[in-house]
DNA sequence: GCCCAGGGAATCG
DNA sequence: CGATTCCATGGG
């Protein structure tokens, strides 16, 4: 695979080089983390701020295989190398998923993979991840991001840039009515679960991410009031590394029945089945719908 | 099994 | 424009 490096640091942004197809656009498009917005900088073809890991940064992608990013040297090798996934091997990844069906079956995945060309699957933190899940429950993207924008303004730490995402304790000290004042309606009571039962350790966060079985981690996740089966995949996905979660929503569920006729069983992509069910859901959601079909 | 619970965005008529 | 639908989970 191509190994990333800095290859040059200007006015305080990085070039980095060997980043492959990564996709800035799709990448903070798809779903997967709500503190990231369009910055408008007419120099980039596509540029995003946002916040993670309780640092504010900007990435912008003009060129293949080239991203921007402005951050120190320290935080890059420290948190967005990571973050961003650039140290995975997405083209061997990709190989494996695109071989994984045959028949029709198989060329589905390949339009979706196709359209979904770019995507990565963030490495976000465990605690922000289950709770902005949580939060996502019965909800759409625009109410869920403008929910996490204020409570993080409201509990999260001050950084520079704005607002780290609140920590457990900070969540469990403002109670569950400050909670709900927030605009999370039923989910407060979930959220404020979330936050006890992870800031007195009851929960360890850590301990669901070093647990070898899905079916564990899972159910240790699903100990949360509100936690079922579709936000515990979301967060093991999205927060816990666990590339084998397969979140089944509404996506999920139409993709199948519209285009497999036999159905689909995320065990065929094995260890990469949550990467495969991110293409998929990107594929339904934002693009085949797009043309129509 | 069935209904309802915030609320706002998306879609429909 | 107003009306209706959507959404993941738990509790009555």
């Amino acid at each position: 695979m191509n190994v990333p490096y800095i290859a040059d640091n200007k006015n305080g942004w990085l070039t980095i080089e060997g980043v492959g197809d990564f996709s800035v656009f799709r990448t903070f498009d798809c779903g997967q983390c709500f503190r990231f917005d369009p910055a408008c900088d007419p120099t980039y073809a596509c540029e995003v701020e946002g916040i993670a890991f309780g640092k504010y940064v900007r990435l912008a992608e003009k060129e293949k295989g080239r991203l921007y990013i402005k951050a120190s040297e320290k935080d890059f090798y420290e948190t967005w190398l990571v973050y961003l996934s650039l140290d995975r091997d997405y083209i061997a990844i990709n190989e494996k998923i695109k071989g994984s069906l045959s028949g029709k079956d198989g060329e589905h995945m390949l339009r979706a993979a196709s359209a979904s060309e770019g995507i990565r699957i963030l490495r976000q933190d465990p605690w922000e991840a289950l709770c902005s899940f949580i939060v996502s429950q019965n909800n759409n993207i625009p109410r869920i991001k403008k929910i996490i924008a204020a409570m993080s303004e409201k509990y999260g730490e001050k950084i520079e840039g704005g607002y780290a995402f609140p920590t457990p304790e900070s969540l469990r000290d403002a109670g569950e009515s400050a909670i709900f004042e927030l605009r999370t309606g039923f989910r407060a009571k979930y959220i404020y679960d979330a936050a006890c039962k992870v800031s007195s350790g009851e929960l360890d966060l850590l301990a669901v991410k070093n647990m070898a079985e899905y079916a564990d981690a899972e159910g240790e996740l699903m100990r949360i009031k509100g936690v079922g089966p579709k936000v515990a995949a979301c967060s093991l996905l999205f927060g816990f590394e666990r590339l084998d979660a397969f979140p089944i929503d509404v996506w999920i569920k139409k993709v199948i029945a519209n285009r497999f006729e036999n159905g689909l069983d995320p065990a065929v992509f094995g260890e990469y089945a949550g990467i495969a069910q991110q293409y998929l859901f990107y594929y339904e959601r934002y693009v085949s719908s797009a043309l129509g079909d």
